[in-house]
DNA sequence: TGAAATAGTACCAAAACAGTACTATATTAT
DNA sequence: ATAATATAGTACTGTTTTGGTACTATTTCA
C-alpha cells in the first residue's frame, strides 16, 4: 500500500533515541518511554543489531548504542533492515521477472521514480531526522525523555 | 513493504495502452495483449472508470477510453484509485492517530519524505510515462500491439 | 435475440504484518 | 555463587492486505 511498516516506523524512533544518548539503552526503557510494545521493540533492536546499525551490550545495565555515527546511517539503511530492501517495482531489481518487459510501458518511468525515492532515502540520515525533530519539538531535550511520557 | 501493488502496476499498463489508442479497448483485449489475468484487468478498469479516469462504452464493440487527456492524469491519481490514497505514515494525514506525537522524532522528516514522493507522483503524468516508455521501446508503435505478444 | 461488452458485488486463498512467547546466554550487582 | 537484568535466537499466531476469481445484471450492436 506504499506505506512504511510499523517496524520501520518504530525503528526510526528507536534509532533517534539511541542517537540522543551515550549510555546503552535497553529495549524496556525505550518501549516504556514511547509507549510501544516491548517485545516488538526488543525484536527490532535485535534486527538492527544483527544488521550492524547498533551495537549491543549484554548483561545487567546493558542495552544498545549506535554502532556508527548518526550521519552515516541513512533512512535507506534502516528500511533495508526492517522493510526488506526497497523495491518499488519488481523489475527495478529483477529484470527477468517481468514477463512483458519487451513491451512494458512502465519500466522506465517507474524505475525513475524508484531511483528518486531511493536517492532521497539515502540522503536522509539519522542525524537529519534527529535535527529536524528538534525543530518541531525544541523542548524534547536530551535529558528529559522521562518527562515526555504520555498519560 | 513500500512497493506498488500489482493493481497499480497493471493500472499503469492499462492506462498507457488506452492513451495510445482512440477507439474503445475492451478488458479482454488488453489482458490478452499483456498476458494479464482478464478478471483482474476487468476489475481495475471498472475502478478506474468509477473514479473518472476513464470512460466506458457499453455493449458490443464497447470498451474504455481515457476520460481526460494523458497530460492531466498523474501517477498520484492512479495510485489513489488502486492503492488507496498515498500515505507513507499515518500521521501524515491523521495527526490524532499518533499516540506519541508530542515527542515523536519521526513526524517532520517522514512528512517531508511523504511530500517529496507525493510531489513526484503528481508531476509524473500519464503522458510522461508513455513518452518515456517509447524512449525504451521505440518499436512498440501504436498499431503493432498485437505483434508484441509473448510466446 | 444472441453475442459481446461493462456494472456491481461478493467471495476466497495466500502472503505479509504486527505482535507474542519461549529458551538460551551473557553480565553485573550483591 | 547467585539472582537480577539484559540481549540472542527463533518459532509461533491472529489479523489484515493482496491478488485473483465468480456470478448476476445490464447495455448495445449485429
Amino acid at each position: 500500500m506504499l506505506k512504511l511498516s510499523k517496524k520501520t516506523d518504530y525503528a526510526i524512533i528507536l534509532l533517534c533515541h539511541l542517537g540522543d544518548v551515550d549510555a546503552p539503552v535497553s529495549a524496556q526503557e525505550i518501549a516504556g518511554n514511547y509507549q510501544l510494545p516491548q517485545p516488538m521493540v526488543a525484536n527490532i533492536l535485535k534486527q538492527l543489531g544483527a544488521a550492524g546499525l547498533i551495537q549491543s551490550v549484554r548483561g545487567q545495565n546493558g542495552g544498545y548504542v549506535l554502532a556508527r555515527n548518526a550521519e552515516s546511517i541513512s533512512l535507506s539503511d534502516i528500511i533495508s533492515v526492517t522493510d526488506n530492501p526497497f523495491n518499488l517495482v519488481e523489475c527495478a531489481h529483477d529484470e527477468e521477472l517481468c514477463k512483458v518487459h519487451q513491451c512494458c510501458p512502465t519500466r522506465q518511468p517507474l524505475i525513475a521514480l524508484h531511483r528518486s525515492i531511493q536517492r532521497f532515502m539515502e540522503d536522509m540520515t539519522l542525524s537529519t531526522i534527529i535535527s529536524e525533530s528538534y525543530f518541531e519539538n525544541p523542548d524534547a531535550g536530551r535529558t528529559h525523555h522521562e518527562t515526555t511520557h504520555l498519560s
